[in-house]
RNA sequence: GUAGGCGUAGUUCAGUUGGUAGAGCACCUGUUUGUGGCACAGGUUGUCGCGGGUUCGAGUCCCGUCGCCUACCCCA
């Protein structure tokens, strides 16, 4: 027997109908803020997420489902979505339009990892990209929107946000940092000192319980921004006030992308197990410029669907449509042009077999059909059909003209 | 890659100190050839993950292997 692929799932039934409800509510919400539905392919140049999400992050460096095609070329499945909606930015030349531009997608990703829970190879995102807003009222109103889709679904978070600074402000404070660092060397994990080289700010959010007392004293992201970046933040933070909506500074947040900067956020939940994390974000004002387009600032995020399916708070099923059934073989033909034309406004099934009046009750029940329709010996003799609906319990026979 | 846990019917699991498998749920049929979701009665389903070893005999013990789950790491 074939199974799927470690870390791959089927879905079907109940959960399937949790996937679509949960995008569905998504996306009617990112509707109401202004973006638009793009698609991008799966499979991307490699050269796209090494130069996007960073040669030194864990996704590039060690997750990437990547391969040769049969044409030679250096290609691979998707890692996340941001990349190659940026791409498609560029490519597309809407960097040359002074125009700003809002996409929501979803989709799988794939990444090579271990598999636990809320973490699989292919797993589903969520995620919205605004291009060419510089003001930080965009990254405001982008966690409101978050937000109001995890109200929609029922689903409590708690919201973490920092500022990474900008190429202004930033490189100072990782050499800061760096030197910071290298004195107390000796008493990192092995992690963090291979961090010091590859990706210093990554050490900041080392969950070994050692470094993070060491820590302690490092200089804090948020004490060195500069005038801009600081301002902006604070701005963030009062507009959140504002607004009602709870949040916590966390000065060790750092995104695992490297093309971040300024605002990163992330929703976490206590309620699903060690990757807590249900969305994440933040702005990334250089990327287009890594990717070959004009300068333009953008802020984005995206939310994992696997994640946070099993806190989806579903709405209540309602029985729907119409079970039709015949109890003489003489009957069952009969119910197809009823079937036509029932089907033209709502769900209908059919059984084929003649069975019992018991029987296709329970069918009935089983279905989830609103109504029983039934043609037994009497109603095939007297041209009538049989209904009844199951909800309200009351019954009739008509003509099957009148039906 | 590392660590721990687990692999027995469609599913959730039980299986005592080794004597060739069981329960609930689900499914099918019937209890009334015409009133469902309930109840009752009956019935179907297993290479006990795979391979090897010990033994008269292994689901049970030993070795190996594969798979799943959880955690580290990292992230959505």
């Amino acid at each position: 027997m074939i199974k799927p692929l470690r870390g791959m799932k089927d879905l079907m039934f109940e959960d399937a109908e949790r996937f679509v409800y949960t995008i569905k509510t998504a996306i009617e919400i990112a509707k109401r803020y202004g973006y638009s539905y793009i698609e991008t392919p799966i499979l991307e140049e490699t050269a796209l997420f090494k130069r996007s999400v960073g040669d030194s992050s864990d996704i590039v460096s060690k997750e990437m489902y990547q391969f040769e095609d049969k044409g030679g070329n250096d290609v691979c499945m998707r890692p996340e979505g941001t990349a190659g909606v940026v791409r498609a930015f560029v490519s597309n030349k809407l960097d040359r339009q002074p125009v700003k531009q809002k996409f929501y997608y979803y989709g799988p990703m794939f990444r090579y990892e271990r598999p636990q829970k809320g973490r699989l190879r292919e797993f589903h995102q969520f995620g919205c990209e605004s291009f060419g807003e510089a003001s930080v009222y965009e990254d405001f109103t982008m966690i409101t929107m978050i937000s109001q889709i995890f109200e929609a679904l029922g689903i409590g978070f708690d919201l973490k946000i920092n500022s990474l600074g900008c190429p202004e402000c930033m490189p100072p404070y990782r050499e800061n940092l760096v030197s910071f660092l290298t004195n107390i060397k000796e008493e990192l994990c092995t992690d963090c000192n291979r961090r010091i080289d590859t990706n210093p700010i990554r050490v900041l959010d080392c969950k070994n319980e050692k470094c993070q007392s060491l820590l302690k004293e490092s200089p804090k992201l948020t004490e060195n921004l500069c005038e801009t970046c600081q301002s902006d933040f604070q701005k963030l933070t009062a507009l959140l006030d504002d607004a009602g909506i709870a949040y916590e500074v966390d000065t060790n947040l750092v995104r695992g992308l490297d093309y971040y900067n300024k605002t990163a956020f992330e929703f976490v939940s206590n309620e699903i197990g060690a990757q807590s994390a249900i969305a994440g974000g933040g702005r990334y004002d250089k990327l287009v410029e890594y990717l070959d387009g004009k300068p333009t600032p953008a802020v984005g995020f995206a939310i994992g669907i696997e994640r946070i399916m099993e806190l989806v708070k579903m709405p209540k099923k309602q029985k729907e449509g119409i079970y039709m059934g015949a109890m003489t073989p003489e009957a069952v033909e009969h119910l197809f042009p009823l079937a036509a034309k029932k089907r033209k406004e709502t769900k209908v099934t059919v059984e084929y077999t003649p069975k019992g009046f018991k029987t296709h009750m329970k069918g009935a029940d089983k279905a989830g059909a609103r109504y029983a329709l039934l043609i037994g010996e009497d109603e095939l003799k007297n041209g009538t059909v049989w209904i009844k609906d199951l909800e309200t319990k009351e019954e009739k026979t008509i003509t099957l003209e009148a039906f």
